[in-house]
DNA sequence: CTGAAAGCGCTAACAC
DNA sequence: GTGTTAGCGCTTTCAG
């Protein structure tokens, strides 16, 4: 191992030396543990402040608990995921606990997950997962483990937080249609098991049926592949019957139907309007002005962090959290007249 | 500690029980240790795959290495980084390591570097960091570090990996020039010690000078958050002598300067040119059509875990490797009669 | 070529 | 109220 590395760290029994005590009454001072006297917390206080020691997180993970959390994305190009990491965050600042993060490189990588439980991370998040259900009850049998954008029917090991998908799905039907839109089609993901995305169509669904629009309903799936994206967007828009309006499962496919839609010489919102999900910071910019959907990414994270800590210092029956959407017009989707 | 990880794991112990071998046998399978005939391996190499077994990593930590390397980024809004993960990611792939990230909450988080260090990672990777040369070096001494993204004039302790910055900016501004651009200004990143704005700075600088442009050199420095940014803009773009060009350190300020002169009804890029740099992904969208500097960011990330593990296995001389960046010409700043 | 034994820094009984 | 001690799972000498 390198030189570097090699440097010694100051312990715990550094710490007891210079304080002149044992270092038993370090770690219990550490741990804020029963029956120590103020005297005793004080000396050994100053002496870690000397020092600079801070424990050595492997040492403790041997004896249990490490104070830390993995937080694992499925990748990292979703803003909407630092709004999630933000929640995360402030949760965690009043605490002890810090978090790391884990970003699956390819799709299949249950091994991150291993290798946060071979780290003894305490706990775990799992943000945006597409594994299967049995799994992330496997997971939860190891570890204290919260699930964020993953409706779970019947698992009784993990907690889980989610935006109510339905309801997004719903209230996106509903402006199109407020808004004179009848042929929407929904632009979905391709996923095996994305119950989120599921009950986002089921949201979009009955919403048209209830406005008597079964006759155009459509669901279009596509991976998360941008050359896919592209040409379903394109196939889209170039069909003899195109579609009035598309409800795109997340924002930056949204973006990307708006980028095939002018390129093709459309007109958004006149022509056809677009739809994202996630009401990310490029919604705002004039030349998207995305209407979208905000699921706040910043409250998803914060109860995440709040159920997690709560199951890692002890309560066993699991919790489910439900977060209200709620849809943000933009140009993209408000027709001329509707316009102030 | 919650009951869940309380399950007891395999261990080492467990295995050699399993092939009927001593467990400092197993160690020596794992480490690819010398000394282990293949009859061993083989047996032993059954049992781990029978039972599951992975090796834990604090366990591992107390003794030397963990095949961790921890990357530190800034924030996790910019895709630019996914960039560079990605590069990090397809580096470590084909080795032992593995890596976890860690995003710094509030600008401030030196302590996200002890955290790393006390979770005994065997190296860090800072991308982007805001750091003081005095700090990055204290950490090198530490452990074995690569910085991508902050150049290092004279330390010896870390390795560094960098776009050449100096280029990026006369790259801009020549390509400006010949599109007949003069009034060319440069908003830019206000840092205390961004060498790498500093360099891109100095290449707009100079290449303005060689272009006998010295009369319109500006420079606007603003911080990264979103209003400040947008007020910046509106500034630049209401002024009497209204700069035709603004060349934006980074994307997401060039999106935003679109944004806010599109707004104006100006109109882009006959009014004004648009300049981004770091060619993300949303530079490619119609709607903005952003020229930009492309820096390879899966190459810096490459470039700096192979340079991090060179380090980490042995290397004490330390390494400077600079990227050139290429400028992707798209319609922002393309006038009419360039284009085809 | 294989196995026994000594810790790494810390927590948590337990003794004083 | 304070100190002693036994490991946690692994790597790494060092004997056999």
């Amino acid at each position: 191992m390198a030189r570097q590395s090699r440097q010694k760290r100051v312990t715990i029994l550094d710490v007891a030396k210079d304080a002149k005590v044992s270092f038993a009454a370090v770690s219990k001072v550490l741990r804020n543990a029963y029956g120590v006297s103020d005297a005793l917390r004080e000396k050994v206080n100053i002496s870690i402040k000397k020092l600079g020691y801070t424990p050595n997180t492997a040492a403790r993970a041997m004896r249990g608990r490490t104070f830390v959390v993995g937080v694992i994305f499925p990748d990292m190009r979703n803003p909407f995921f630092a709004d999630i990491l933000a929640g995360i965050s402030s949760a965690l600042e009043r605490t002890q606990y810090e978090s790391v993060q884990g970003i699956a490189r390819h799709s299949t990588e249950p091994s991150l997950v291993q290798s946060m439980i071979d780290m003894q991370m305490d706990g775990l998040i799992l943000v945006g997962t597409t594994a299967t259900s049995k799994a992330l009850s496997a997971v939860g049998q190891k570890k204290p483990t919260a699930v964020i954008g993953h409706h779970l029917p019947d698992t009784k090991s993990v907690d889980t937080v989610n935006n109510d998908d339905e309801i997004s799905g719903r209230l996106v039907v509903r402006h199109l249609v407020e808004q004179g839109y009848r042929k929407i089609v929904m632009l979905s993901l391709d996923t095996e098991n994305g119950t989120v995305i599921e009950r986002r169509e089921a949201g979009y669904r009955s919403e048209m049926e209830g406005a008597g629009l079964e006759g155009a309903i459509k669901v279009v799936r596509v991976s998360q592949s941008l050359r896919e994206i592209q040409v379903a967007a394109k196939a889209l828009i170039s069909r003899q019957d195109r579609p009035d309006a598309i409800f795109c499962w997340t924002d930056f496919v949204a973006l990307e139907v708006i980028s095939v839609a002018q390129a093709s010489g459309l007109n958004i919102p006149d022509d056809i309007a677009v739809v994202g999900h996630d009401n990310t910071i490029y919604c705002d910019f004039h030349q998207n002005s995305l209407t979208s959907v905000d699921q706040s990414g910043e409250q998803l994270g914060l109860q995440a962090a709040r159920l997690l800590i709560e199951r890692i210092e002890g309560r066993s029956k699991c919790e489910h959290f439900l977060v209200h959407p709620r849809l943000v017009a933009r140009r993209s989707s408000l027709r001329a007249e509707s316009v102030a």
